[in-house]
RNA sequence: GGGCGCAUAGCUCAGUUGGUUCAGAGCACUUGGUUUACACCCAAGGGGUCGGGGGUUCGAAUCCCUCUGCGCCCA
């Protein structure tokens, strides 16, 4: 229902989206102007909005919109990425759901299944980030897997393989048994969890004598190969040399010495697994240990496994446990606190696990990108204080896993033609491989089908880390015109939580392959949390439903709600309120402008002195707030750059100029005053653009008919003029009386619509221009200057000026003394603390010479009002 | 266990190199208001020993130390 009165967004931003993609606003060609560039940074394909997104969108469109007035050629880069672990586990569920099972697809067939779900999928975020009002250049729209993209992610594949940066290595990784596949460090979560510590005993071979360590996973004492104690250990010295014999399974293993082992730990002596222990694996190279791997992919015991062979490695614990307790061999459990890593995926615990791997060589690509950011601030980080994190990872940073056993994503493009580790070739097409494979192998009865590529895929990182570059042809054709004019981009607007996957390889990509920063700015958003701190997150359904927000707020209001809480850099408590408060606001400038079309315009009758000097001082106002919010901008303060527009145009605009320059009630507005509240209602909407592109593009198109090339949307930004500060400084001064004037109206029940007269005990002698607007706003019948205090007056003071209205019958002389008593107290507070300092050698002479005019200047001001205070407790007594 | 960061009004946060405007903003709260743009409104108001303690200084929310409580990253 619509109420007179209240703004309804519905249909006007539908409409307007609609006018803004007809004529091609967001589209973006080479020309003369400078351009301003922003990649999305790409969602999952197959993703749907959430409030992350909103947020992160709303400033990028902010960005955007006000580089687009401000004159820049702007350009922002939708997209979205394959995301291959999440896409892959969703296809194989559904696939599950119809009885399907991956193994007994093949690549190509199941590949085939991803794409339908892609495009079945595929895109939805995108036309909901429309909703939000997303200014994309949407002819540009890229995929990760788009075969441009995939061709240009292969080429820095063969690229970096040739530069000798990316090699095979068996190494351990995390794996995660659930997805099959292997995890990056950063896929990982450390959860906390209550487990067991069992104590199980090991004997000495030859001897009758037992050892004891203790373990979390007794299941993979299969894997043993090794005790390991500490030499410095005095418990048992006399096992140097031996060797314990593993229960159920009685392999013989070594006893060796480490510094490694902490003595306080457990039992102080450490069974060794180097095929399922980071740290063993460690204590194996050392020690020359055998590694036994006993896991199967699924995470199921192979048959090293013995009897336990094909069961899970949960189930084999607990009944392991009971083995060994049967047999005597456990001594005891006890109850222990560990974390454990999981997928971020699929949540399944991983398992450490050796396998062939490819890798990137990471120390010598990142030192660009520590310069550019740490030294250099050729990039800079939003808010800096992320800049310690970054310099944390990379500096510590690791070779770069590249390799998932997934299938959907780009195919390692490297071609086996035999069974050695090294039989290998890389290269872009099979064509070109089986070239290289004739020349490695100088077999040239080679043929294409002697080649077998590698079955894994690319980390989908590995194609988003190029985004900035692909997404204008950058490594395919790094010579073309689009690539040289838009990168490199401008601002780069993303989540802290991926500052390590993708914010720091593209910038290591990027210095790599053109020498240049993929972007200038990176603006680090908070996270969107609830009210209760909490992640927003599908399991804790905690996540408002995205659309839905925008259908009951409006897309304007919900921008503008997410924007007023969200200061850089920290977490955003989410909550509806502030949507609500968005929506406000709009109806309030819909109001203001309802107000001024309401207006009958006479072009006679001459310009009240008040409205001339109010709309002076507005103007000046909107300038001094233009330079605080490029100031704002400038450090990526979006929310202060809003609270800065919002206050503008609530209080000053709606609450002080509108007011003051109203006609009385069914009078009419003279013509020169209309024209000019026109005027700077067209720079208020020029500056809200940004933040509430539709109801500010509405009202531009009702204040005037406008051709599409008048759009407020390929407008400019307001104007710089000079600020008159004294005008701002006067202002404040009468707004300060027109306030007292109002307190006393409401203390003393004096409705407004009674018109009261005014007395001036004007000490202050200031410029008495805004008088008239004091009349005005007070509705002051008459204001007088007096020399003295006035008798039987309420009475408030602003500075040292004293003001008196006199009202009809007796007033509380009491009262009024004591109020008076107890602001002289104040002042007089007030100055004794100014003049100890005065009165402080140390400070007059240590102090900065204008640091000290103002405490004297202080202490004069104290003195005046004293004085005031004084005198009118003396009149009344 | 190691590293980084945070703690200011009921809530979310500003507070630039210690010194005009230093104790602020928005929301929330209290009170009053049908002055026809808006009750999604207007006006007035209350509210903080700037986490605790110590120090440097003429002067500390701001610098140093320490304690407490949180958050994030890494192992």
């Amino acid at each position: 229902m619509t109420q007179a009165g209240t703004y309804n967004a519905q249909n006007v931003e539908d409409k307007w989206y609609q006018y803004w993609m007809e004529h091609n606003y967001f589209h973006s060609e080479i020309d003369d102007r400078e351009p301003y560039t922003i990649v999305i940074p790409p969602p999952n394909v197959t993703g749907i909005l959430h409030m992350g997104h909103m947020l992160n969108n709303t400033i990028q469109d902010v960005l955007i919109r006000r580089a687009r007035l401000k004159g820049f050629n702007a350009c922002w880069v939708p997209g979205t990425d394959h995301a291959s672990i999440a896409t892959e586990a969703k296809v194989v569920a559904r696939l599950k759901e119809q009885g399907i099972e991956k193994a007994d697809l093949t690549r190509e067939q199941f590949l085939k299944h991803a794409w339908d779900w892609t495009e079945q999928y595929g895109g939805v975020i995108l036309d909901q980030l429309k909703k939000l009002g997303a200014s994309c250049d949407w002819e540009r729209t890229k995929f990760t897997l788009d075969p441009a993209m995939s061709s240009q992610v292969i080429k820095s594949f063969v690229d970096l393989y040739n530069k000798g940066l990316i090699y095979r290595g068996y190494r351990m990784v995390n794996w995660d048994p659930e997805a099959k596949t292997t995890l990056s460090d950063e896929e990982v979560n450390y959860v906390e969890k209550q487990g067991d510590l069992f104590y199980i005993s090991y004997k000495i071979q030859g001897s009758d004598e037992t050892l004891t360590i203790a373990t979390t996973r007794p299941e993979t004492i299969f894997g043993d190969t090794a005790i390991c104690i500490n030499p410095e250990d005095e418990r048992f010295a006399h096992l140097k040399g031996k060797k314990a014999i593993v229960p159920i399974c009685n392999r013989v293993i070594p006893i060796v010495e480490d510094a490694y082992v902490d003595i306080a730990f457990g039992t102080g002596c450490l069974k060794v697994t180097p095929a399922h222990d980071q740290n063993d694996k460690m204590l194996g190279d050392t020690h020359k240990l055998e590694v036994i791997d006993i896991f199967n992919e699924d995470a199921t015991l192979n048959s090293f496994g013995l009897h336990y062979q094909g069961k899970d490695r949960f189930v084999v614990r607990k009944e392991v446990s009971e083995e060994l307790k049967q047999m005597g061999a456990l001594i005891k459990t006890e109850q222990h606190l560990n974390k454990v890593g999981t997928s971020e995926r699929t949540k399944a615990v991983i398992e450490p696990r050796l396998s062939d791997q490819w890798f990137l060589k990471m120390e010598d690509l990142v030192k660009p990108a520590i310069k550019a950011v740490l030294e250099e601030d050729d990039v800079v980080l939003h808010p800096k204080k992320f800049e310690n994190t970054y310099r944390h990872w990379m500096t510590n940073i690791r070779d770069w896993n590249i390799s998932r056993q997934l299938w959907w994503g780009q195919q390692i493009p490297a071609y086996f033609y035999g069974d050695g580790k090294e039989d290998f070739v890389v290269a872009q097409t099979l064509a070109d491989a089986l070239v290289l494979a004739k020349e490695k192998t100088g077999n040239t009865s080679l043929q294409t089908k002697d080649l077998r590529q590698d079955v894994d895929a690319l980390d989908t990182w590995f194609s988003s880390w190029l985004w900035p570059m692909s997404v204008f042809d950058g490594l395919s054709n790094p010579e073309n015109e689009e690539f040289k004019y838009y990168y490199p981009t401008n601002d780069l607007v993303t989540g802290p939580d991926i500052l390590f996957f993708w914010v720091a390889r593209m910038i290591v990509a990027g210095f790599e392959y053109t020498g240049k920063k993929p972007f200038k700015n990176v603006y680090l958003t908070g996270l969107v949390r609830d009210k209760q701190r909490r992640k927003m997150s599908k399991s804790l359904g905690n996540s408002p439903d995205a659309l839905k927000l925008i259908e009951t707020y409006s897309a304007d209001g919900v921008r503008v709600g997410l924007l007023l809480s969200a200061p850089a850099g920290n977490d955003l408590m989410f909550d509806e309120g502030l949507c609500q408060q968005g929506k406000g606001f709009s109806n309030k400038i819909w109001n203001a402008f309802k107000l001024t079309k309401s207006w009958e315009v006479d072009a006679i009758i001459p310009q009240p002195e008040s409205s001339k000097i109010a709309i002076d001082w507005y103007q000046s106002r909107l300038q001094q707030t233009l330079v605080e919010i490029e100031d704002h901008f400038s450090k990526y303060r979006i929310s202060d750059a809003l609270m800065a527009s919002y206050k503008l145009v609530w209080d000053d605009f709606c609450g002080w100029l509108l007011e003051i320059v109203k006609p009385a009630y069914q009078a009419p507005i003279d013509k020169k005053t209309y024209d000019a509240i026109i005027s700077v209602f067209e720079d208020n909407l020029r500056i809200l653009h940004p933040f509430m592109p539709f109801l500010t593009e509405e009202l531009w198109h009702t204040i005037a008919e406008r051709t599409p090339q008048e759009a407020l949307i390929v407008n400019h930004w307001p104007k710089t003029t000079a600020i008159d500060s004294a005008l701002l400084v006067d202002f404040d001064f009468a707004a300060e009386v027109v306030s007292g004037i109002r307190t006393i109206r409401k203390e003393k029940n004096i409705a407004f619509k009674d018109a009261i007269s005014l007395s001036v005990l004007d000490s202050e002698k200031g410029n008495t221009q805004f008088d008239v607007v004091i009349k005005k706003l007070g509705n002051i019948s008459e204001m007088m200057p007096v020399s003295a205090a006035v008798d039987g007056a309420l009475t408030f003071r602003v500075k040292s000026n004293e003001y008196f209205i006199p009202i009809e019958g007796a007033i509380d002389v009491a009262e009024e003394i004591a109020k008076l008593k107890e602001e002289l107290k104040y002042t007089q507070g007030f100055l004794t603390s100014v003049q100890g300092k005065l009165k402080n050698q140390k400070f007059v002479s240590g102090a900065p010479p204008q640091v000290v005019a103002n405490e004297r200047k202080k202490e004069a001001d104290a003195h005046a009002k004293i004085e005031t205070i004084e005198a009118s407790i003396k009149s009344l007594s």
